[in-house]
DNA sequence: TTTTGCCTGTTATTTGCTTAACAATGTGCT
DNA sequence: AGCACATTGTTAAGCAAATAACAGGCAAAA
């Protein structure tokens, strides 16, 4: 228990590393490779070898010291952290194009996290199985939340509902909640948020390119 | 041409709220607001005034004291920095089911970043039109960038295509890059570059709840 | 056997950003 | 007029993360 406390003190960026480098590591490891050094990882992330050893360093797991870190055990490890023993299930909440889109998108890339539902208004959605993925009415949120063991949800829905939808899913007892709206949310302490923004991502790389094009042109 | 070049030391974060603010001061001002105080932009942001004063103060924008901030007026000064007078041409890459959808998602939301190409292999795909927006092949892609003049592009081919596609996309010519793939790529100095990894994002959200439910079971 | 070089793991420094503290100022109320 | 107060604008402190610096150690080469 003391070391899943310790756990929670991870950096927030050293968790997304983490992600990465396990996906990188079983590439290699499908490639048959079984040993890797910090600067290898490095590479393949376009990151430094320092704060890959820093990562690992505070997750404590050792490497050896000509041969680098063991692919297999390095995953596991990882995976030990990351994971969920039980997986967590999610629900793309909102089935316009960009759900559908995320739901072909993430279904089988991790076994741990797993879509079991879609929800939607539209009754021609409704009842409707989209990749082995039912449809439900936004109606029946709490119920299905509830009867599927919902954990995480995926706020798709246009922005005008993105609060409504947001509290409903905390009332049905939603854990997680990844927002793709365009409209922050506000949920409880006890629930984490992520939120993300195409559009201003949009508009901070043209920013970019605009302040370029101007150096440039001094 | 100081100016421009003290914008250019902006905090990225802040780049990001200015955009964010922009778009919430929009909708105040269709609502017939005209004036709008730091901590009611605060407060549909969920971030504290005290940040919305300091952006504002970054960027050299003062309101008045007992009225707030002129919602126009704002709005200008905000766009002045952010959007480049000419527009930016943009083009999808990779329109599978995420990049359609992002394409559908972006069009028409801000005019002065455009949609003006997709770019796919598919045969059946090339030439078709998808959102009034023409589907080009990839082959094709240094004649349309520069016959469009497209300088950024939204990268969402397969992942195994990643590397050759941001290539390729490099030697047209393309100034920014946002990449949806999960595979990390890498550009010259004077590309920019921003990537969004949408498993690792998942993979962090069913981390902190995993996190929590660990926390309640002590 | 000694030395060189290449790794890992840890501590220290720096950087970038957020939050806190507070000074300044004009408006309305008494 | 004078006081209380809401609000802005700025400076200072605090925090989180990245980077730099370096200590330790083994393997191969000389």
């Amino acid at each position: 228990m003391k070391i899943k406390n310790y756990y929670k003190n991870l950096p927030h960026k050293t968790i997304e590393r983490l992600s990465q480098y396990r996906r990188a590591l079983m590439i290699c490891l499908d490639n048959g490779k079984t040993h890797i050094f910090s600067h290898e990882i490095a590479n393949i992330q376009h990151i430094t070898s320092v704060q890959v050893r820093r990562d690992l360093m505070l997750i404590g797991y050792s490497g050896t010291l000509r041969k680098g870190y063991n692919i297999q055990d390095l995953i596991e490890v990882i995976s030990h952290i990351i994971d969920d023993e039980e997986g967590i299930k999610v629900a793309v909440v909102g089935m316009g194009n960009l759900g559908r889109a995320l739901m072909k998108y993430v279904r089988g890339k991790r076994h741990k996290l797993e879509v079991v539902a879609g929800f939607d208004t539209n009754e021609e959605k409704i009842g409707k199985e989209y990749k082995g993925v039912t449809c439900y009415s936004i109606d029946d949120l709490e119920k299905v939340i509830d009867e599927l063991n919902i954990k995480l949800a995926i706020l798709t829905v246009p922005a005008k509902y993105s609060t409504e939808t947001a509290e409903k899913l905390v009332d049905a007892g939603i854990k997680g909640i990844l927002n793709y709206t365009p409209k922050p949310i506000r949920v409880p302490e006890d629930v984490y948020l992520e939120e993300y923004d195409m559009i201003t991502t949009l508009e901070k790389v043209a920013f970019y390119i605009k302040m370029h094009q101007e150096k440039e042109g001094e």
